[in-house]
DNA sequence: TCCGCTTGCTAACCGTCATTAGCGCAGTTT
DNA sequence: AAACTGCGCTAATGACGGTTAGCAAGCGGA
C-alpha cells in the first residue's frame, strides 16, 4: 500500500482550523469539517470528543506555539533592545507565517467553554507579562523611553495581532520584510529622545 | 402619562449591539434582543426587517462615525505631525469610548452578507488610505522617515484597534490618557533619526 | 476460518432559531 | 359607535446542526 493517509485526530484539527479561520468557528458545521477530510460528519466523532474539543485543541496549540517561540526569542540573551527585537520578530513571524491560528486564537475567545477560556487567558496574560517584562527592564537600564509600559506592551502586540489579517504570502511583502519593520518601529516608538535638542 | 418610551428602531440598534459585542453576531438570538427591550422576538420583526438588517446597521453607523471623526481631525489643518496626531487621537477615542461599536466592527465583517461586506470593506479601505495619505505627505515634507507608509499606517490602526479589546472605563487609564500615548508612540515611531550621531 | 476491533455510514433524536401567520387589544379617527 | 391602525403575542413553519445509535465492511491475529 502508498500509505493511505488514514484520518488523524491531526489532520482533522487543521482541517477544522481552516474552517474556523474563514467562516469562524459557529458558521463552521461538522459536516463541513468532515467534508473537508472526506468523511461524513457523524464520523468525525470516531476521533474527536466535540466541536468545542477541536477549538480547545487549536487555541491551546496556537498559544503554546507562541509562548515557545517568545521563550526561544528572550533566552537568547543580549540586551533589552536586542531582547525585544527578537521578541517582536517572532511575534509577527507567526501572525504572518500562520494567520488561520492566529486569526481563530484571536476572535474566537468568547467561543470557549469554560474552564478552557480562563486557561487561553492566562497564557495570553503571561505573554503580555514577558513582554512587558523586557520593556520595564530597558526603561530600568536607561534604554527605553516609557511612561506607561502596559500601554506599549499592548500597542506592540496588538499591532502584530492585526498582521494575520491582512497579510498574503503572495502580497508585495515578505514574512521577514514585515518582522523586521514591525520590530524597527517597535523600538523607535520605546527609543528615549536624543540628548540633542 | 411619563412618557412610556415606545418601542424605537434605534433603541433595539442599541440593544443588539450590545449583544452581538458580547456573545457573538451568531450566538445572539433574535429572543435575545427582545427580551433586552421587554419584547418578544417575533416582536422585533414590526420594527425591523432582519437580524442580518441589524447587523449591518450597526456596522455602518460605526465606519460613518470613525470616518466623520478622521475627516474632522484631518480637516483641522496644520502640517503632517500635527494632522496625524489628532487623526491617531481621534482614532483611538473612538476605540475606547465606544468598544462595542469598534468590537462587533472589526469582528463580524464576516457574518456580512454581500453587497453590504463590500461596502463596510471600502468604508474601511478609504479610511486607511486617509492616514497613509499623511504619513506619505509627511514623508515627502522629510518629517516623517518611512520605508513602507502601508505597514506604518496598518500596524497604526490595529494597535487602535487593539484598545477596544482591553479598555475598561474603570481601569487605570482614561480615554484622554491613551489616546495622547497612542498618538506619542505613533510619532515617535516616525519621526526620523535625529541628525547627531 | 472465525473473532473482534476499527472506522465509516445512515437514520434518528432533540434542540435551536429566524421568520411568518394570524389573533386580539388599545387608542384614534370618522 | 364603527372602523382603522399600530403593535405585541402565541403558534407554526422550515431549516439546520451537534450528537448518538446501531449496522456493516475491512482487516489482522488466533
Amino acid at each position: 500500500m502508498i500509505s493511505e493517509p488514514g484520518l488523524e485526530a491531526a489532520e482533522i484539527r487543521r482541517a477544522a482550523l481552516r474552517l474556523f479561520a474563514d467562516r469562524g468557528y459557529r458558521a463552521t458545521t461538522m459536516a463541513d469539517v468532515g467534508a473537508a477530510v472526506g468523511v461524513r460528519g457523524p464520523s468525525l466523532y470516531r476521533h474527536v470528543r466535540s466541536k468545542q474539543d477541536l477549538l480547545v485543541a487549536v487555541m491551546v496549540e496556537t498559544m503554546e506555539a507562541l509562548l515557545d517561540a517568545q521563550r526561544a526569542a528572550a533566552g537568547a540573551g543580549g540586551g533589552p533592545v536586542l531582547r525585544l527585537r527578537r521578541m517582536v520578530e517572532a511575534h509577527v513571524r507567526y501572525h504572518a507565517g500562520h494567520r488561520d491560528q492566529a486569526f481563530v486564537g484571536n476572535r474566537e475567545i468568547g467561543n470557549l467553554e469554560q474552564p478552557a477560556r480562563d486557561r487561553i487567558l492566562a497564557m495570553r496574560a503571561a505573554y503580555e507579562r514577558t513582554l512587558r517584562g523586557v520593556i520595564e527592564e530597558g526603561r530600568d537600564a536607561g534604554v527605553f523611553a516609557v511612561e506607561h509600559p502596559r500601554l506599549a506592551s499592548y500597542s506592540i502586540l496588538d499591532m502584530g495581532i492585526g498582521v494575520a489579517a491582512w497579510f498574503r504570502p503572495d502580497g508585495p511583502h515578505s514574512v521577514e520584510q514585515v518582522a523586521y519593520t514591525y520590530a524597527d518601529q517597535a523600538i523607535r516608538m520605546l527609543a528615549p529622545a536624543p540628548p540633542d535638542r
